[in-house]
DNA sequence: CGGCATCCTCTCAGATACTG
DNA sequence: CAGTATCTGAGAGGATGCCG
C-alpha cells in the first residue's frame, strides 16, 4: 500500500523551485509576485513568525520555546526551527552536556525580518476591528 | 467511508475564532501573537496578496484577474475574491449587462494593506539571495 | 461571463512512540 | 532534553460540470 511514494513523512524541507525556471511560460505580471509567494510560504506558515518574535528577546531552549508558544506540537516546533535554521533566520547551538542542551537565537537576518513583520502586525492590530466589522456586515447582508 | 462528513466541499469561509474565546487556556505570551496569526491566516494564503497587488493598479474583471495571475484556478479565484470582499479589502461591482460583467477593485482598507505588504515584499526581494545562500550552505553542510 | 457545487488528491499538522 | 520516524485525519486546492 502506498508503496511507491518516496517518503512523505520524513522531515521535508520543500525544494522551493530553484530560481530560473520557465519564466516565459507562467508567472504573474511582474516577477515580484513569485518572491512574495516564496517569502509568504516561508514565513506565512503557522509558527515561523511567532518563533522569531519570541526569540527576539533573547536565546531560548527548545522546551522553553515549546512552553511559551503553547499550542505548537513537538513535531511542528522541530520542523519550524529546522527550516528557520536552514534559511539562516535562527541559529542553533548545542551543548554536549548531560542532559543535552540546545539553544536557539535569531540571527541578524532573522532580526531584520522582524521589522517588516512588525509593520504587518501593526497593520493587523490597527485594522483588525475594521475587518471584523466588514465581515459582520457582509455576513448579515448575505443571509 | 467518508460518508458522514457534513459538507467540506462547499465554498467555505472559515469562521476565524470569534474574538474573546478562552484566552486563559491558550495563547502565546503576548496577545499580539494571536493577531499576527489571524492576519497571516487571512493574507498569507496562496493568492490573496497577489490579487490585492494586482488590483492595486486599477479595477479588473474576473476573467482578466484569472488571466493575469495565471496559475490560479477558477475555484480558488472565486474563493479568494469572496473572502477578500468579505473582509472589506476588495469591492465587487456587477453590471447587469449581457454578457454579465463584474469588476473588482481594492478598497481603501485593502490599499492600506498594500503598504506593509510591500514592505515585506521589499524585505523578501532584498534578502532572497541571503536566504538561498544560507539554505545552500545548510544543505551541503548536512549531507 | 461569472458563480456555485462535486470529486479527488496531496500536503499539513497532531498524537504517539522510540533513539541518543 | 532534543530529535526522528510512523500513522492518521482534516483541509487546501485543482479539474470539471451546471446554472444564472
Amino acid at each position: 500500500m502506498t508503496t511507491d511514494r518516496h517518503d512523505p513523512t520524513t522531515l521535508r524541507l520543500p525544494p522551493l523551485q530553484p530560481d530560473g525556471e520557465g519564466a516565459a511560460s507562467c508567472s504573474t505580471d511582474h516577477p515580484a509576485s513569485r518572491v512574495i509567494r516564496e517569502i509568504l510560504a516561508r514565513v506565512g506558515d503557522k509558527w515561523s513568525l511567532l518563533v522569531i518574535g519570541l526569540l527576539h528577546d533573547g536565546p531560548l531552549r527548545f522546551t522553553e520555546i515549546q512552553r511559551r508558544v503553547d499550542g505548537i506540537s513537538h513535531r511542528m516546533l522541530t520542523q519550524t526551527l529546522r527550516s528557520l535554521q536552514r534559511d539562516g533566520l535562527v541559529s542553533r547551538t548545542s551543548y554536549a552536556e548531560i542532559p543535552p542542551r540546545v539553544e536557539y537565537a535569531v540571527t541578524p537576518l532573522g532580526r531584520s525580518l522582524s521589522e517588516p513583520a512588525i509593520a504587518l502586525a501593526a497593520w493587523a492590530a490597527g485594522h483588525h476591528r475594521a475587518i471584523l466589522d466588514a465581515r459582520e456586515a457582509f455576513d448579515s447582508d448575505e443571509r
